[in-house]
DNA sequence: CAAAAAACATTGTTTAAACAATATTAAAAT
DNA sequence: ATTTTAATATTGTTTAAACAATGTTTTTTG
């Protein structure tokens, strides 16, 4: 992770957006820019939390990890997206991991000027919240359906999610190249059954795989498998 | 869910704990007080957001639903405890429903109301963001947990979560008695599994059961049982 | 107080999905 | 350039846990 300058424009990220103007220049000192290669680790679950990262361009998983080698994929993000704001509840420890999943770039600020900041801007604080409670609602969402859902419609789910965030390419393909154990463990599955259901797939012309890309075919199919709750 | 007055004693919920002594007079004009009655609902998903609620005393649960007949519980909410505070995401509707275990009293603010206090106390607003980072991590938790713990770990789990939070009564019993489909339904299971699961238990001396209630012999095996799966 | 409805008890069957094993690329690293 | 490591491909076996069926007991309620 190397530091760089002035990568981050100061306009789009959650907090650039809803910083005080004159707030600005105290950002533009404090903050700092990393570049991430592709497979580096931002932070790892378990360190103690230093700060708050936004992602100015690129992706990055966020995951948590179980029993050595199996993983969640708690979510993905991208531009403009914050990450490590769980560092900001009582234990000063991530509780997640993030992991850049192409070449990113990352906007940084120390918890206590983050923390400062959030003080001189209550509007910031309140909007903090309104996000944390949509957050929340999803991540209920999630536990339900990894309760109750069979993993060929989680892995419907997983796929119409990376297409609706990430949008597709000029041939149509998802915007984001992804491992196969990476939608597994999004998915909260196991490769093979990945592999198995995802041949499915294919098989039915639902989607069609050219390496690590997907292009949904038959969006409609894959949203009757979710089922009627979504 | 009958209104009745002045069963709360402005002193003990996570909004009056951190209320400004002047804004005390508002909320107590604001506030309306509700018996609920065990089994009846307190809001439920999918219902228009009308306000936040305070669990005086008694218990509540917040559930998720799927398919009919199929639900998971998400968490148990008791005295002091906040219920309906994912209404001030940006939906308008409950994403999950609340329904009293027992004989329960609530505390009941208007949205509005409620948003307005946020605006007057900053300090509250900041506390109720660190609460929603603290809930957010408990439920990618609870995610990674339903993904990859085995059921017979995520029963020990709710029973030992279910110790910790409501603690023994006078027989060392724990304090809350729940029907085993609840259970089940907290531990992202059948009701039949949990049985099967649950006389294993009793079986191996770990758990003692009486009717509704459970009693807790050997806590280091049910710790053990979720740190090394199987 | 009877009738209906939950909740509880029990066990047997089925299957979805993990686990296991092994082979083949492809991509890093030395 | 070659070793090492990671990602991919494939299929067969096992098992955990849902599903199904049926009966009993306890609550609730009309």
């Amino acid at each position: 992770m190397k530091e760089s300058r002035n990568l981050c424009d100061l306009k789009s990220c959650f907090l650039c957006k809803l910083c005080l103007p004159e707030w600005l220049p105290a950002l533009q000192i404090q903050k700092k820019n990393f570049e991430v290669k592709k497979g580096e680790v931002i932070f790892k679950e378990g360190d103690p939390v230093n700060g708050i990262y936004f992602v100015s361009a690129g992706t990055v998983k966020v995951h948590k990890r179980w029993d050595k080698e199996k993983e969640l994929i708690i979510r993905f993000a991208g531009p403009e997206d914050i990450i490590g704001h769980l560092g900001l509840g009582k234990k000063p420890l991530y509780p997640v991991s993030a992991t850049a999943l192409e070449n990113t770039v990352v906007c940084y600020l120390e918890r206590d000027f983050f923390e400062t900041t959030l003080r001189v801007n209550t509007d910031l604080t309140y909007k903090l919240m309104q996000f944390f409670a949509n957050e929340l609602q999803d991540s209920h969402r999630a536990m339900r359906d990894l309760a109750h859902m069979s993993v060929k419609a989680r892995i419907a789910q997983s796929i119409l999610a990376l297409l609706h965030k990430f949008g597709v390419d000029e041939n149509g393909f998802i915007a984001l190249g992804l491992s196969r154990q990476d939608i597994a463990s999004y998915s909260g599955t196991t490769y093979e059954t990945l592999f198995k259901v995802s041949n499915d797939f294919i098989k039915e012309k639902i989607i069609e795989v050219s390496g690590r890309n997907i292009l949904v075919l038959n969006e409609k199919r894959l949203s009757e498998m979710i089922g009627v709750n979504h």
